[in-house]
DNA sequence: GCGACAG
DNA sequence: ATCTTGTCGC
C-alpha cells in the first residue's frame, strides 16, 4: 500500500508538481473528485496542525514547513516536525497546495505519530475548484483535515456576521455553500472554515471551536505557525553557520 | 475587459 | 507569507 490507508490509485507525480497551470489545474480537478465530506475519521486522541513560514524577499524561494500534534482534550504539544524545501512555483492564488504540499509532505513523514485530524493553515473546499491546500492535502495523504483560513479566497458571509465570540455566518458562493465563516475572538476577524478531507462540515467548525483558547486561531494551527517560524529561523541560522552543534 | 485573489 | 516595538483602545 503505498498511501495511508488507501485502495485509491496512487497519486501520478505530475499531479503533485504539474508542468504547467493547466495541468495542475486538471490535477486539482481530479483530487477534488477524491474529497470525502463525512466524518470518516477515528476517534480523535491525537490533532494536528501545519503551517508553512517564508523569508520576504528570499530568491531562493524556501518554503519551510512544520506540522505539530497536540493531545486531546488536553491540546499540549506533543512532537513536531519541520522540513524546508525549495518552492516549485511562486504563490499564485488558487495554487497554494502545489507550492506547499511538498514540503509538509516532507514534515509529515518525519512526524510519530501521526495525528488523527489535521488543521492546515488556508481553505478546503472553499475553492474555485473544491481544492484548496487543506483538501489537497487531505486527498494525497488521504488523512482526514479541516481548511482553517484567514481571509477569503472565493466567496462571502451569506449575512453580515455578529460581532459576538463564536457568530457564524455560512459561506456562500455561487449560490452554494462552501463552508462557515467565524467570529473566533472579539474584534479579530473571522475564520474561513471549510471541509479538508474525511470530515463533514459540522464536524470541521465543531473541531475548530473545540481548540479555540482564547486566541484567534485554534490551537493547532496557532502552535503550527509558531513552529514553521522556528523551523525558518533554525534553516536560515544553519545557512549562515554550516556546522555549529556540540 | 476589469477586478478579485488562501499563503 | 513577511518587514517590526511600542503603543493605543476595547
Amino acid at each position: 500500500m503505498d498511501q495511508a490507508g488507501t485502495d485509491l490509485p496512487a497519486i501520478p507525480p505530475d499531479w503533485l508538481a504539474p508542468p504547467d497551470l493547466a495541468a495542475a489545474k486538471a490535477a486539482q480537478i481530479e483530487l477534488a473528485a477524491r474529497v470525502v465530506p463525512r466524518d470518516a475519521h477515528p476517534p480523535v486522541r491525537l490533532l494536528g496542525g501545519v503551517d508553512i513560514s517564508t523569508t520576504r524577499f528570499d530568491p531562493e524561494g524556501w518554503v519551510h514547513a512544520a506540522v505539530v500534534v497536540l493531545d486531546w482534550p488536553g491540546l499540549q504539544v506533543v512532537a513536531r516536525a519541520g522540513a524546508s524545501l525549495r518552492a516549485s512555483i511562486p504563490y499564485i492564488p488558487g495554487y497554494l497546495g502545489f507550492r506547499e504540499v511538498p514540503a509538509l509532505l516532507a514534515a509529515w513523514a518525519r512526524l510519530e505519530p501521526k495525528p488523527d485530524l489535521v488543521m492546515v493553515d488556508g481553505h478546503g473546499v472553499a475553492h474555485p475548484r473544491g481544492l484548496g491546500i487543506a483538501a489537497h492535502l487531505g486527498v494525497v495523504l488521504d488523512i482526514p483535515s479541516i481548511g482553517v483560513a484567514k481571509s477569503p479566497l472565493v466567496g462571502r458571509p451569506e449575512a453580515p456576521l455578529g460581532e459576538e465570540p463564536g457568530a457564524v455566518q455560512p459561506l456562500l458562493w455561487k449560490g452554494r455553500r462552501l463552508g462557515t465563516v467565524l467570529r473566533s475572538r472579539r474584534r479579530a476577524n473571522p475564520l474561513w472554515i471549510s471541509v479538508g478531507h474525511r470530515i463533514s462540515p459540522e464536524g470541521a467548525v465543531e473541531w475548530v471551536r473545540r481548540c479555540l483558547t482564547g486566541y484567534r486561531l485554534p490551537e493547532p494551527t496557532r502552535q503550527a505557525h509558531l513552529a514553521a517560524n522556528a523551523v525558518r529561523r533554525a534553516a536560515l541560522a544553519g545557512a549562515a553557520e554550516p556546522e555549529a552543534s556540540s
